[in-house]
DNA sequence: GTGCGAAAGG
DNA sequence: CCTTTCGCAC
């Protein structure tokens, strides 16, 4: 099975390069963030082979998980104590999905900043309350936070940036130490692995990027992973217009 | 010779519509209205072969004559008496080309109704202070006017909108009568010869439209005209994206 | 319906 | 740089 991440940076603006995407992978399951519409205004015409289940507001946040898999149901307690919609939590026959849009930020000393670690601490408290380790868990989606130097393209440009700073790190790491597993880094030691790139000065071109998309798993379904990769064709390119981040796929066995 | 009028409704998201233009008619002249820019914005690109005199502004009205034909100069002073960027008057060698955007108007009652029916009354003064009906011009462009009933395809559902007025009428009327001749009219008497459809409802594909854009003449050019016509397969398509007027073009042998 | 542009968010 | 919304114009 095939699952992907993409934040699509507005699904309406982005209808054909996800239809290259699902061309190109044909995913069991594609996690949307940043879909930027309420569910009326969501384009299920180009996912044609595929249930979406859609979580949005208008103009910004917003999450989706598209699935050729029957039987699911939701999970709405955590998104339920938002007031964005961020979250979209489902539980598959096998496992559990948690697609989630995490705060942006802003720098320190800012509303917004602090509701983002207030963010990752929420979620962390609704895991231990509601889940252990042992659960099979995929928790993925735009993390917003690059977790280590070697996830950015160059730490002393980008110290005590949105998405480098220590106490994003910590939040972060403290999450992963939930249970979860980085599944990208964990598969490649030693590839940046980077999901975006600024639009601003072509940064893709050079490789200037940060890696803030993550898969993260429980211990339980790491050994049934067979693949983990980033797909740079879809942002390394002009048209169909790409979106600022690049799709994170799995491969895995459930 | 090929003349060619055209109001584009934004030059710069018609580049593809005007490359058909001239691929299809290869015009020596051709007049646009509502360019919606300043000059140094203009895509000079999709002219390799003419040479462009712009007179633009910010988001609205705005002209332009690309011509394949040297040799030319301005006549401004009309143009100087205006504070919207709406003419681009050109002495060649036989003729004057007088490429003109004139007031949408609105209803009665209104600035802009008044400063359309201004903006005729000056024309038709500075035609009377500085030409003859005995010299050789060519005045086109949208004149924002249907002339008489049949120049609608339902007079009484457009009865008293804009474009259809007694007043408006009879400020062209006036204008014509300085010594100018409707020279698709005097062509096709009886063709209605639309020019512009609504973007609203798919009027264009029910041939509900206005004919409002003119190509005047004096009359020593008139034994010289070998064609008029509008090129509704320019209007009349998904892609590349129409103007919401067609194209009216003239043979001429000046 | 379609265009522009300004402002806010990323 | 790129997206959305809004107001305005036609």
């Amino acid at each position: 099975m095939i699952i992907t991440t993409f934040n699509v940076n507005s699904i309406r603006s982005r209808t054909d390069i996800v239809r290259l995407l699902i061309e190109k992978h044909n995913p069991e399951i594609i996690a949307l963030q940043e879909i930027k519409c309420t569910p009326d205004l969501f384009p299920e015409l180009i996912f044609p082979d595929y249930k979406c289940l859609v979580s949005g507001e208008k103009s910004y946040n917003g999450v989706a998980i598209c699935t050729k898999l029957d039987s699911v149901h939701f999970e709405n307690e955590f998104q339920d104590s938002l007031d964005q919609k961020r979250s979209l939590f489902v539980k598959f026959e096998n496992f559990t999905l948690m697609n989630i849009y995490f705060p942006h930020g802003d720098l320190r000393n800012n509303d917004k900043f602090n509701y983002k670690l207030t963010f990752y601490k929420k979620l962390l408290k609704f895991l231990n309350e509601n889940f252990t380790p042992d659960d099979p868990i995929v928790m993925l989606g735009d993390f917003n936070v690059a977790l280590t130097d070697f996830d950015v393209y160059d730490p002393e440009i980008l110290r005590d940036t949105i998405g480098t700073m220590p106490e994003e790190r910590e939040a972060l790491r403290e999450l992963i130490n939930f249970g979860l597993v980085d599944t990208y880094r964990h598969v490649h030691p030693t590839d940046p692995g980077f999901t975006w790139f600024s639009y601003i000065g072509g940064e893709v071109w050079k490789n200037n990027g940060m890696r803030i998309d993550y898969i993260l798993v429980t211990r339980p379904l790491l050994d049934k992973i067979k693949r983990v990769e980033v797909d740079f064709s879809l942002r390394r390119r002009r048209t169909p217009k790409p979106s600022d981040h690049a799709p994170l796929l799995i491969e895995i066995d459930i």
